[in-house]
DNA sequence: TTGTGCAAAAATCTCGAGAAAAAGTATTGA
DNA sequence: TCAATACTTTTTCTCGAGATTTTTGCACAA
């Protein structure tokens, strides 16, 4: 049977799937540990620590740390070494406001561009996050959810031609994640998210282009007020303060 | 006196003015280099023979190609060695579109934000500009007239505080740059900038983030324009089909 | 003439050791 | 007790040599 081709949009610009040189495979297991928390925010990388911890040697190590400096997740400070970039609720703001911004106009121009093939892509990913949804109360099928999720919104900007859009996007997702772990223990806010990706799919499928982006603004929106309710502490020990 | 402290938006990324490792040292020159076309795009990058024309070792340069790699000035193809990132129309028209959105978005925070000293800011960076233009008829004072324009810009969205909107349109700055190298061997189009500066001007200080942003639209959509008119030839030598 | 396979060569990738710089510590003087 | 200075230690930065992979060239067979 034919698999489901589903344009990959997020991580379009990271197509291996598996690293075929040791940069490549240091510089996943540091996004990996920064992404997740186990490397703290303005935590300091001593390449002689982490070459011991993931097996491979100064210059290599230090090469994958250049690579995450483009995704702003490890920042330079000349001859002072390499630091986890550090977390902050302004900066998260800033992140889902532009990121809001891009995935808007980027379903603009994915809903005047896109064929019927595109619809289909969209019709199916919908109906998949509809099943996890549905198992969602039960509490256990939440990284399933998750996945469809993101899923569902990268095959709403899939139709988008702009490779520089899309690019952006994939920085500020993995950006993104950061925050997302920490909202994590927290309980959901009760929305109806189910209701709101019916609304967007339909206006979306109607090629109406304004209203699409009205609820996809919303849509974010809400996300940017639930990381809002989170405690000031979990951002202040994550060394922000520069020094 | 105190100097004009006009915020610097597009290098805000890149606050070194003198570049204290070997490896930023390298770094610029190579991005330089590329920029300025020496490197031409598609063009294979052997650390062997780079090394021995920069003077620096193989693993330095090889760090400073991860760097390029983060401006998208370099590309990087798995175990198969770095290439300068390739040259297209179409990429050019991505960059602007994409440029022009979010300058437009950050010239409307700009607006919704900006506080006196801004507005003197601008006020200073117009003047500025305008002086240069008197004398660009004599066509000797352009590098000075083009240094005033991107300052004028800059001053423009210098009150927006997003520093990802900042961040990505400092690359895109970069890879502009590129392009519009590649215009300068053909003549300016007779269009009247200074009318569309003091308009662009007029509408910032009213506060009318509407129009003002119709106008930078008008205005980087020339530019659009201007490069359309280049002859296909240009991106056909630049090794833009895939290998 | 064209396609396949092997082998040589070039280039890339990786590692450890040495030099330079920054941070930390102890000592001395007021 | 506090501050400034010199020294020690840690860390970063840089370089060249060796192993692995990719590319190229050539011979051979259909």
């Amino acid at each position: 049977m034919p698999k489901p081709k589903l344009t990959v949009v997020y991580g379009a610009d990271a197509p291996a799937p598996e690293p075929k040189t040791l940069v490549e495979s240091a510089y996943r297991n540091l996004r990996r540990d920064i992404i997740e928390g186990r490397l703290q925010p303005g935590e300091k990388l001593r390449v002689e620590h982490l070459k011991d911890h993931y097996g491979v040697g100064a210059g290599t190590l230090r090469e994958a740390l250049s690579l995450l400096v483009a995704d702003a997740l490890v920042v330079s400070q000349g001859q002072r070494g390499f630091r986890v970039a550090p977390m902050s609720l302004a900066d998260f703001q800033d992140i889902t406001r532009t990121r809001l911004m891009l995935e808007c106009e980027a379903l603009r121009q994915s809903i005047a561009l896109g064929d019927d093939a595109w619809e289909g892509d969209l019709m199916a990913a919908f109906h998949r996050l509809s099943r996890a949804e549905e198992k969602l109360s039960d509490g256990e099928a939440r990284e399933e959810w998750e996945e469809r999720n993101r899923i569902f919104h990268e095959v709403l900007i899939a139709a988008c031609p702009s490779r520089w859009i899309k690019h952006f996007l994939s920085i500020l997702y993995h950006q993104a994640e950061r925050y997302r772990r920490l909202s994590l223990y927290r309980k959901p806010i009760p929305r109806n998210v189910h209701e709101e990706h019916e609304a967007l799919l339909k206006a979306t499928l109607a090629r109406d282009a304004d209203q699409a982006a009205a609820i996809l603004a919303d849509h974010i929106g809400l996300t940017l007020k639930a990381m809002e309710q989170l405690p000031a502490e979990f951002f202040a020990s994550n060394g922000a303060s520069g020094g």
